[in-house]
RNA sequence: GGCGGAGUAGCUCAGUUGGUUAGAGCAGCGGAAUCAUAAUCCGCGUGUCGGGGGUUCAAGUCCCUCCUCCGCUACCA
């Protein structure tokens, strides 16, 4: 049978993610797996944090810490959250481990044997003061073209033209603003992807399946001609590159950070190596489906250059199958942004509301064909309409009424009918609706038939009116309740991939001890007739609470989400 | 500048390879019901499908052009 490889793209480490980042990767990696292992399927969902590079750097000097104390703190940090949102990750592990090091250090001297990679000198600015190089971009000063005093060395951002550290006027570090700088000289690696790219392209041609977003960024990099890359740093936080004469250089984080996907599968197996096969999932791995999750501006390097990796190592690795990339959740028209505080946080997020919450109304609202809004109208009225008023008073309805009137077990007497063969019959098209859109990750389609499903109860309900029926034919309203009752059963094991919070408490609820394994199938008169009479339940307590107006009006001038902003 | 994505009802969005009166949810209006978290269910949409031109028996869907927004542009990751 088929095992199901599946990464989330990489957090990085410098700081808390926003819901941007995760409805990009994280959560919706996390929802197809948790379908999976429902539907029986062997599932394994990696991510880890993306520590290496310039900004982990700077970022640890900020905090006054070293940078290894800096990445083991915000790991900590970052696997708390993923937690705190139910992430069902089998591992979440660091792009600096030892395994990583090891992995990266290999391709490299593979690509190396093959002839993909030769040394270049290049050029780089060197601050002398803060003792270190500096990446273009970390370079600033006055753009020569339009006088714009805050040039980066990479592009002016005034007038968005191109630029080389060395064009720029009175030029100085980003990190101290030394003007103290010098240009050296400093041998690299280059990834020749240039020899790479027809087998780049010859690569994705095999995959026409892939969303348009995801195979037209593709093709166009390779149109416009693969550059040799760089992918070697002057820093000293990274993976060496263990070269003699390259003692002080490390991998580039581009580099490195997409090899972790193996890595922390080793990661993950070192700490059962018993009953635990990482490289069963990566090499000569046939019958392994992998897929990737990840935002638009991650998708050039798991089409193009982590590919060229691979292919140039000459070595049997198991290559993606199939990738999920997201376009922007924007905030009040911008994009979430971590350096201008825009938007909403993780941290934030959790200590608002749970995670259930935040996980449905994203999932329902994935960015999937084209930017999306995140409003807090927009969410509230989600969260009230949806979780609270459909599915949760559709649970406490059905379960305050029959506990006062049969008490709580589910009663006996009473026979199905024609109502119920078409309520099974729309159900089992409505499931396998869902179950199609899920495998097919249309993920906002399936989340609008889940809630469709939801609505599906409150029909019964009205056309079934127990509470009418119960003063004439008891009988009548008992088994409708039944199925009423069985139907918060459905729900708990169809929603649980989205909210497994809530689906915990309609198990426990309904006494079922139901597992991530559980699902819905067969035929649905038999699914709808699985609690008997005489099975018992507790009424729980309000399972989605409604978001109030106040509270609304708190958040968006907490957060700045205002439109007279 | 180049490349890519997007502009569809008040709001958030669907609209397969061009084909009957352009759809959903929310909001709004009317009705039913009263078990429930004042929740539910039913009914109601004359929208220049960004503007203009073209191809076609037929275009939101193809072609050209213009406008607007967003992203990428390879040493931020």
């Amino acid at each position: 049978m088929t095992r199901h490889l599946i990464t989330s793209a990489l957090p990085y480490i410098n700081g808390v993610k926003h819901l941007g980042n995760l409805v990009g990767s994280m959560l919706p990696s996390d929802l197809y797996a948790r379908f999976l292992r429902a539907r029986g399927e062997e599932v394994l969902l990696i991510c880890a944090t993306d520590e290496h590079g310039t900004p982990a750097e700077l970022a640890a000097r900020a905090a006054d810490q070293t940078v290894e104390q800096f990445c083991a703190e915000q790991h900590e940090v970052q696997a708390r959250l993923g937690e705190a949102f139910n992430l069902s990750f089998d591992y979440f592990g660091r792009s600096s481990s030892q395994q990583n090091h090891e992995l990266t250090q290999h391709f490299g001297n593979k690509l190396f044997e093959n002839g993909f990679i030769e040394e270049r000198v290049t050029k780089q600015v060197f601050s002398v003061d803060d003792d270190r190089f500096l990446p273009d971009r970390y370079v600033e000063g006055t753009c020569p073209h339009c006088g714009y005093d805050k040039a980066r060395g990479d592009q002016c951002e005034s007038c968005t033209r191109l630029l080389d550290p060395t064009d720029l006027v009175e030029p100085r570090s980003a990190v101290s603003g030394s003007t103290n700088l010098e240009v050296r000289e400093s041998r690299h690696l280059f990834l020749l992807q240039s020899k790479l790219s027809d087998e780049i392209r010859a690569w994705v041609n095999t995959h026409p399946d892939w969303p348009v977003l995801v195979s037209s960024i593709a093709l166009k990099w390779l149109d416009e001609g693969l550059h040799d890359r760089g992918i070697t740093r002057d820093l000293k936080w990274g993976v060496p590159v263990g070269r003699e004469g390259m003692e002080d250089k490390v991998y580039y984080v581009w580099f490195d950070a997409p090899i972790e996907y193996i890595a922390a599968t080793k990661e993950w197996a070192d700490k059962d190596p018993e009953n635990r096969d990482w490289k069963s999932w990566w090499y000569e791995a046939e019958d392994v489906r992998y897929t990737e999750f990840m935002a638009k501006d991650n998708i050039p390097f798991h089409t193009v250059t982590f590919p060229g990796t691979i292919l140039g190592s000459r070595e049997p690795w198991k290559m993606v199958d199939y990738i999920k990339g997201f376009n922007w959740l924007n905030y009040y028209g911008g994009k979430f942004s971590t350096s201008q505080k825009r938007g909403i946080f993780m941290s934030d997020a959790i200590e608002m509301l749970p995670a259930d919450y935040w996980r449905y109304y994203l999932l329902a609202n994935a960015p999937e064909s084209s930017d999306s809004s995140f409003t807090w109208d927009g969410f509230a009225g989600t969260v009230n309409k949806d979780l609270a008023d459909t599915l949760g008073n559709f649970v406490n309805r059905i379960l305050k009424f029959c506990s006062s009137k049969f008490g709580s077990a589910l009663p006996e007497g009473g026979e199905i009918g024609e109502r119920e063969k078409e309520l099974a019959a729309t159900l089992a098209k409505r499931i396998e609706a869902y179950n199609t859109h899920m495998s097919e990750l249309q993920i906002r389609k399936a989340m609008q038939e889940l809630r469709a499903i939801w609505v599906m109860g409150n029909e019964y309900l009205t056309e079934a009116a127990p509470w009418t029926a119960f003063k004439t034919d008891p009988d009548a309203a008992a088994a409708s309740l039944r199925i009423a009752i069985n139907l918060i059963r459905v729900f708990a094991i169809l929603g649980a991939p989205v909210i497994p919070d809530a689906s915990s408490r309609l198990s426990e609820a309904l006494g079922l001890g139901l597992t991530d394994r559980d699902w819905i199938e067969g035929d649905m008169m038999d699914v709808l007739q699985t609690l008997k009479p005489g099975h018992e339940f507790t009424v729980p307590d309000v399972l989605f609470r409604k978001i109030s107006d106040e509270e609304i009006a708190e958040w968006e001038s907490r957060f700045g989400g205002s439109d007279a902003e």
